[in-house]
DNA sequence: CTGAATCCCTCACGATACTG
DNA sequence: CAGTATCGTGAGGGATTCAG
């Protein structure tokens, strides 16, 4: 098996880096909101089910500083914190949209049907 | 958001049920194996860096109740098992297969080799 | 409005020992 | 050889509160 380290963390499969980047509970819907449109912080919490905010700021800080998202603060009042997707975050889109495509494929046959 | 159950269980996004059958540190490692030959269960265990007998076991019991694989029995002695991947497991290769090229091309960029 | 800080809890996973 | 049983741990995530 190959074997890298990042971090100072071991991972084993190409798979596992990219979950360590992108996994998680919040980080693909978030990319994926943010593929062809700017949004605010507000309209990401509102649009993504049961977030919180700890985990969307966490998420948000993170996808960031790995070079995915770029922040934008506009200095209003109230401040308003607008989100948008980088080059590196669109290169992330293809496989995020094939997961999905997998997925609905799966649940179909797996017999679920979407409320 | 959408939103389904499956299993008394809430999912939010297809991806997030893609991951609740393939997902975790094993699964994809386990299928990405056998997608082109039998592997018995000694082979997959030497073959996959750190895991634990627990967790393969746990895993390939998983993976064969969904659908992705066929296990066979042999009954020799000491006894020989088979693992097998399933039509529903193959449809599930492309999707690694692109994480697996997302990941190296992430890993490049990020400045990371393999050892 | 946009978060950060704190506390808690669950569950995936690891280690070890044991069995048909 | 191919697992199961048991115990322990840590990281991801939820709820709540506070702050610029």
């Amino acid at each position: 098996m190959p074997e890298f380290l990042s971090d100072n963390k071991k991972y084993y499969t190409p798979v596992e880096y990219v979950f360590s980047k992108i996994g998680g509970t919040y980080k693909m819907p978030i990319l994926w909101r943010l593929k062809d449109k700017i949004v605010r912080y507000s309209e990401l919490k509102k649009s993504i089910s049961n977030v919180s905010d700890r985990m969307l700021s966490k998420n948000l800080k993170e996808l960031c500083s790995d070079g995915f998202l770029e922040k934008k603060i506009i200095a209003e009042v109230p401040v308003r914190v607008e989100y948008s997707i980088t080059e590196k975050g669109n290169n992330s889109i293809p496989i995020i949209s094939a997961l999905r495509d997998y997925g609905f494929s799966l649940m179909e046959k797996d017999g679920i049907n979407k409320k």
